[in-house]
DNA sequence: GCAAATTTAGACCGATCGGTCTAAATTTGC
DNA sequence: GCAAATTTAGACCGATCGGTCTAAATTTGC
């Protein structure tokens, strides 16, 4: 990795943070120069425009909490230890501190930022897909009675987790996501055979 | 209402628009000038900063919401039509066109207006209510078992409606919102006596 | 209908915005 | 280790930001 690929991540990693949390029009060049500790140089040397760092953002954080997620996937066996683990991941409150990047980007780019709202688009794709993709194991499994519907079951998950997170951002406790979390398992367990 | 009172209200109505869509440090105060064809001092006079003009702005469509969602209530005689009354609001694409304000405000200010913040924690406390009072009107009529849980049940529709409403911004389509509001109407179901 | 009070227009303010450009500093490859 | 290539600092740019202030226009109350 030459030099610039370095400093281009590690602006990336700076950035998404500020970005995840202030949002992308609160966020400005100075906040990441701060950050950063570099001059505009430095950053324009490495981006064409904040516009961009705000993409590059939303994709390392998309990736990173994919990443975070698939592998608490892969920590179980069954459909059941698959999605109880990937479920952990939203219990524990040290994850996702900032909030959801599909829910903050989301929001804003909406009615601002077309490509990124593309971006949000595939990435809420892949998250249903980790529960349909799990329930689906479960019924080719055995597990779980073939009557479940995955897809119904991945939006009700995924829906439910995003607005808890908003929950969890506002009342700064966790107390929603911890009820959501025990629907989506009781939801869960009305299928095991 | 005095001539300033309405030029007030006037300049509330139409920034609540923008400031919804476009958000809080996304909007100018030249995109409340011209949405309003207004110029500094007339909006100046009027408020005394573009933060007060932003909390004004979400009371306002949070009173709104909140008008449209009760009215819907109160046309159901029973739970279960005021339930469905309810959710309706949520299933007409024409409602919320652009996007629920306790979401777009609610994500914009958590990490960055402790007032607004703090009005969004108060706005989530009374929708989930909605839920609860025609659960526990549900239970006290006989029309429910009370073994239904009313708080896990506002719990339920509110964070997956959130949910949804961010899906049918980004996706540009109710598909999302209509399955959930189909599991919230199955959920309630299994309770009716 | 007129004088007093209120409201608004718009010139003006300093600060900051995102972005450019050149010269200096650093890294790279041999 | 040195020359060439890459990367960075930071002065500078015009535009726009939120906000102030005064004089003109409008509304209000009698």
């Amino acid at each position: 990795m030459s030099k610039a690929e370095r400093t281009k991540q590690f602006i990336i990693e700076k950035s998404a943070e500020i970005i995840n949390k202030k949002g992308m029009a609160g966020t400005s060049l100075s906040d990441i120069m701060e950050a950063t500790k570099l001059a505009k140089g430095g950053i324009y040397g490495n981006f064409e425009s904040k516009e961009e760092i705000c993409k590059e953002s939303f994709l390392y954080l998309r990736s990173q909490l994919a990443a975070k997620l698939d592998n608490a996937v892969s920590q179980g066996k069954t459909a059941k230890e698959k999605l109880y683990k990937l479920l952990a991941v939203y219990e524990n409150k040290n994850n996702m501190t900032d909030g959801c990047p599909i829910l903050n980007f989301g929001i804003e780019a909406d009615d601002t930022n077309p490509v990124i709202k593309e971006q949000v688009k595939k990435a809420i794709g892949s998250a249903q897909k980790r529960y349909t993709d799990i329930i689906e194991l479960g019924v080719n499994n055995k597990e779980l009675l073939a009557e479940i519907n995955p897809e119904r079951f991945g939006i009700m998950a995924f829906t439910m987790i995003e607005g808890a997170i908003l929950c969890r951002k506002v009342f700064d406790n966790n107390d929603q996501m911890e009820v959501v979390l025990e629907i989506i398992k009781t939801e869960f367990e009305r299928y095991v055979i």
